[in-house]
DNA sequence: GCAATCACG
DNA sequence: GACGTACGTGATTGCA
């Protein structure tokens, strides 16, 4: 064995000089190892997957252990993956192309397991760019200069090609040494061989081309003849073989690219010297502190201490380098941290920043804090358009800067130079910060981060990690209040921040942030970060405590990348069809104005409901109206419709309802749709960009504005041609993907009703289905009326239904639908018990959970009458409607690295509740398909298996129309 | 700033 | 027995 050809050697040395040996460990591949190693292991208290960083730990435990004694290491590091694109992928975009996407639950995993590395006392290395395996051949070279002998630890047959006298390769599994014979066997080359061997052989796994049809033997046979690939390549006409010959001839350059992509690096760039490597002991509450956090007990036994308790272990935490994702469990056990947050706050010592020098010191600080809030303050409040104007940064209770960087005093006339405000030249400041704000160790936490995303990416920073406060506060108490800065402020600081009013005015007066004098925007700019800050200290720690730390992982936290890309991304609308609807829904309308005023005998506004209250009840005399909750006449579409009908008493009024129900539609449509869109659209690029909101609603679903796109017209053909508008950039298409039907089928999910299991397990029409189990009738002599009521119903069901909702509904006596009702009970007996088992749930915790965990807080169930039975239907309507949310947001969240890791640009657009809009280049339509088909209707998996196949329909088309 | 209306899921 | 309702959004308009 090598050590034996090596003792004399070393023997000698240690008697002036100690023989210096490095181990490097291969821990990306020691992850996958540990994650495929071992059952799907979770964090007691909140369900965190930590089974991968269970199995690393325990390994890096067997590791220290075994090597200590005489042939012990002195220095060792743990070499990582920095990222799944790297210069090869410069090289060749198919690279590593093939490979799977990491599964889910490993992801949050990766972090982890660098934290464990730390908390064991080693090194953990990384390299933007650089795979481990080039940072192990570029520290191999250099501890060979400092006359290290390096033992690699990987089963990575890449690293074949660094082995000789001085470095060896021992493969974890078999626990085995390579050498050089170990080489020669695997590739029938010796390792100075071994990257002209792969290079004609190719790696399927990396998807590395190599020469078609040869394989480990013949590439021997030929480097062995000829003595290298260049030999090779040059006197490829020699050889007798001939197809051989001719491959290697006609693939000559895909052999030689595939040479360039297994060859390591050894002149990667090196994140700290070897020295740092020097081995040590691991700090007994370090470590003990971190395997406490993971909840590893018998580890924690085994490496030595009784398991610490959370409090207990408080002490050891500043000690431990923290990695963002594991920082804020940390501060769960501060205490001090939320305490501190409720400190009086102090505008007076926050810092305008207008040097360089001022910058510098608080990126320095910025560096020593690990977690810092951000706040952009921009010319208006469109992410996708507004100006940067000013950056504000917080790195401890009252240590807040605003960075102006915009700021004018030429107010109206900006020419550009700052009309003589000091401030840092913009460009400058941005390069300073981007390091800062990219860094993967410094936790970036914002409120509604989304924003600050969009307005950097515009100008080349994404902004990595980050933590949203809105989120968390939206995850802890959603359908509590709202999650605005000012609420949560007042909420949990007591404090009430400045508000925006105070700084930049408001109605006509208002004025853009950038001519409020630094003064004034220095406070409120900075008190926002503070604010901010604060707010994450306290809400953060409750995540752990309450078991939410998996929902918001899971279900917020990469949110706000996602949507960021979408609207910045916009969807391409045509205004020419915009504008020739709005001409002919214009012309209409005062066609019709001119006949109802003709009719009624004197102008009066169409739009106003109170006149034609007036105008029908007072002067019409019609009988049996309806008023609305504040006691005006009601005059909706469904009164109008009555009178249209004729019904007796409303004869009298019947032309004038029939002329405004048109009316009506198209100022609709004109009004909110074709004229107010035009408006919104990028002049340049012909894209609107709608702003998604994701703290809005109680039950976890989106909303759209400044244009909300989530309610753009398509029940009537009239509207539907709004739609028209919304088309493909040349050279692509819309794709619309919709989930069919999924609310009603988590419905049957959750009730566990065998029928509509059965039936959506089929593919049956489910609203027939339900018409035939109720009413009787045979699938095959089902009407179209019959099944209309059953759909009613279906839908009043998911609503928490009423007899009184289901009779307005369908237009049918109070008594039928309450018969009806009891009937769909009576066969669904399981819809029952879901609904009386939420209505008790809800009443004993305030609050109901969708399928995923994420809690929906009802508090109007303490109420009384009408409002407990408002929250009754809530309570019914918020599991369904907020997993289907969900399901949406898992999809998303998946997607965009889908389709990136399957080599697609495709682009996801728009989400409207149950469905996504993709622009998509046509060459890419039929094969991203069934991909995006595939994430969506596996969205809950592996959390969450349905009972109940989640099926998605998509099309593609050139307008949104078409597509859908 | 609120009420009424209506567009969507 | 009265209450007053289908669940969840956002935009526009009129009117105080």
């Amino acid at each position: 064995m090598k050590s034996a050809e090596h003792l004399p050697n070393r023997k000698r040395m240690s008697d002036t000089e100690k023989q210096k040996r490095l181990v490097l460990i291969d821990g990306s591949g020691y992850i996958f190892r540990a994650y495929h190693g071992l059952p799907p292991l979770t964090r007691k208290s909140d369900g965190l997957p930590v089974g991968a960083v269970a199995g690393f730990c325990n390994m890096l435990f067997k590791l220290i252990k075994e090597h200590r004694g005489d042939d012990a290491p002195s220095h060792l590091a743990v070499i990582f993956d920095a990222g799944s694109k790297t210069f090869r992928n410069e090289i060749y975009d198919q690279y590593k192309a093939h490979r799977p996407l990491a599964p889910e639950d490993l992801i949050p995993q990766f972090p982890l397991i660098r934290e464990a590395t730390r908390a064991f006392g080693l090194p953990a290395i990384e390299m933007e760019n650089f795979e481990a395996d080039d940072l192990i051949c570029t520290y191999t070279h250099l501890a060979k200069k400092d006359g290290f002998k390096v033992t690699i630890i990987s089963s990575d047959k890449d690293l074949m090609q660094l082995v000789d006298d001085d470095v060896s390769l021992m493969d974890p599994v078999k626990g085995t040494l390579v050498g050089r014979e170990g080489v020669i066997e695997k590739f029938g080359v010796p390792p100075e061989l071994v990257v002209d061997a792969q290079a004609l052989i190719g790696d399927s796994a990396d998807n590395v081309p190599g020469a078609p049809g040869i394989g480990v033997k013949t590439a021997a046979q030929l480097l062995l003849e000829y003595g290298n690939l260049d030999a090779v390549l040059a006197r490829a006409g020699e050889i007798k073989q001939e197809k051989r010959r001719q491959t290697l001839i006609d693939f000559k350059d895909q052999i030689l690219m595939s040479r360039e992509l297994v060859t390591l690096r050894c002149d990667s760039p090196t994140p700290v010297d070897i020295d740092t490597f020097i081995l040590k002991e691991p700090e007994q509450d370090v470590l003990l502190t971190f395997l406490g956090l993971m909840e590893f007990n018998s580890l924690a036994k085994r490496v030595g201490g009784n398991s610490l308790s959370l409090l207990q272990a408080s002490s050891a935490l500043d000690k431990l380098p923290t990695a963002p994702i594991l920082r804020p469990l940390y501060s769960a056990t501060k205490q001090g941290s939320a305490e501190a947050a409720i400190q009086p706050i102090h505008r007076e010592t926050y810092e305008c920043v207008q040097s360089m020098e001022a910058l510098e010191k608080w990126i320095a600080c910025a560096y020593e804090a690990q977690v810092i809030a951000i706040d952009t303050e921009t010319d208006d409040l469109s992410a996708s358009h507004s100006g940067l104007v000013g950056i504000s940064l917080a790195v401890g209770v009252n240590q807040a800067c605003y960075i102006p960087l915009a700021h004018t005093s030429n107010e109206g006339f900006d020419f550009g130079d700052g009309g003589g405000i000091e401030q840092i030249d913009f460009q400058t400041a941005i390069a300073a910060l981007k390091p800062l704000f990219e860094d993967p160790t410094i936790l970036k936490v914002g409120q509604n981060i989304k924003y600050d995303l969009s307005v950097l990416h515009r100008h080349g920073i994404d902004v990595a990690p980050y933590d949203d406060t809105m989120l968390i506060s939206y995850v802890l108490e959603g359908g509590l209040h709202g999650h605005g800065m000012d609420e949560l402020s007042e909420l949990h600081l007591g404090h009430t921040p400045i508000p925006f009013k105070q700084v930049a005015g408001s109605g006509k007066s208002a004025k853009s942030f950038k001519y409020v004098a630094l003064k004034e925007a220095t406070e409120y700019a900075a008190e926002d970060a503070d604010v901010t800050l604060r707010l994450w200290h306290i809400l953060k720690p409750r995540l752990q405590r309450e078991g939410l730390v998996t929902v918001y992982e899971t279900l917020e936290r990469q949110m706000p990348a996602v949507l960021s890309e979408m609207e910045l991304a916009g969807i391409r609308i045509d205004p020419a069809i915009l504008q020739s609807l709005s001409h002919d829904f214009g012309t209409r309308m005062n066609a019709i104005e001119q006949e109802a005023q003709a009719l009624v005998g004197r102008p009066f506004n169409m739009n106003s409901p109170q006149q034609l209250g007036q105008i029908f009840y007072d002067e019409m005399q019609l009988t049996g109206g309806k008023r609305t909750a504040s006691g005006q006449w009601a005059t909706d579409v469904k009164v109008l419709e009555e009178i249209a009908e004729g019904k007796p008493g409303l004869e009298a009024g019947q032309p004038l309802a029939r002329m405004l129900l048109d009316y009506r539609q198209m100022a609709k449509l004109k009004g909110t749709y074709t004229d107010a869109l035009t408006g919104y659209a990028d002049k340049n690029t012909q894209r609107i960009h709608t702003s998604f909101h994701l703290a809005a609603t109680p039950t976890g679903r989106l909303s759209s504005n400044e244009p909300n796109l989530q309610n753009i017209p398509i029940r009537t053909a009239e509207g539907r041609k709004i739609r028209q508008a919304f088309i493909a950039k040349p050279g692509h298409k819309l794709i619309s993907a919709d989930y069919s039907q999924i609310e009603l089928r988590i419905l049957a999910h959750i009730g566990d009703i065998p029928q509509l299991k059965e039936a959506f397990q089929r593919g049956d029409d489910i609203h027939a289905m339900t018409a035939s189990e109720m009413f009787n009738v045979p699938m095959e002599e089902m009407t179209s009326e019959i099944r209309r009521r059953a759909k009613a119903i279906n839908f009043g069901i998911i609503y928490g239904i009423s007899a009184f909702g289901l009779s307005n509904q369908l237009g049918i006596e109070r008594g039928e639908a309450g018969r009806y009702i009891e009937t769909y009970f009576d066969r669904f007996p399981g819809i029952k018990g879901y609904m009386d088992a939420t209505k008790a749930f809800v009443s004993a915790n305030g609050f109901v959970m969708t399928l995923m965990g994420r809690k929906i807080h009802i508090p109007e169930i303490n109420g009384k009458g009408a409002l407990k039975s408002f929250a009754e239907r809530a309570a019914i309507n918020a599991p369904i409607q907020g997993t289907a949310a969900d399901v949406i947001r898992r999809a998303m969240m998946r997607m965009p690295q889908a389709l990136l890791d399957a080599g697609f640009t495709t682009k996801m657009l728009l989400q409207v509740h149950d469905e996504l809009i993709f622009e998509a280049p046509d060459s890419e339509v039929e094969a991203v398909i069934p991909l995006i088909k595939h994430i969506m209707s596996d969205a809950t998996l592996p959390a969450l298996e349905m009972s109940v196949p989640l099926i998605v329909e998509a099309h593609a088309a050139l307008n949104w129309d078409e597509a859908h």
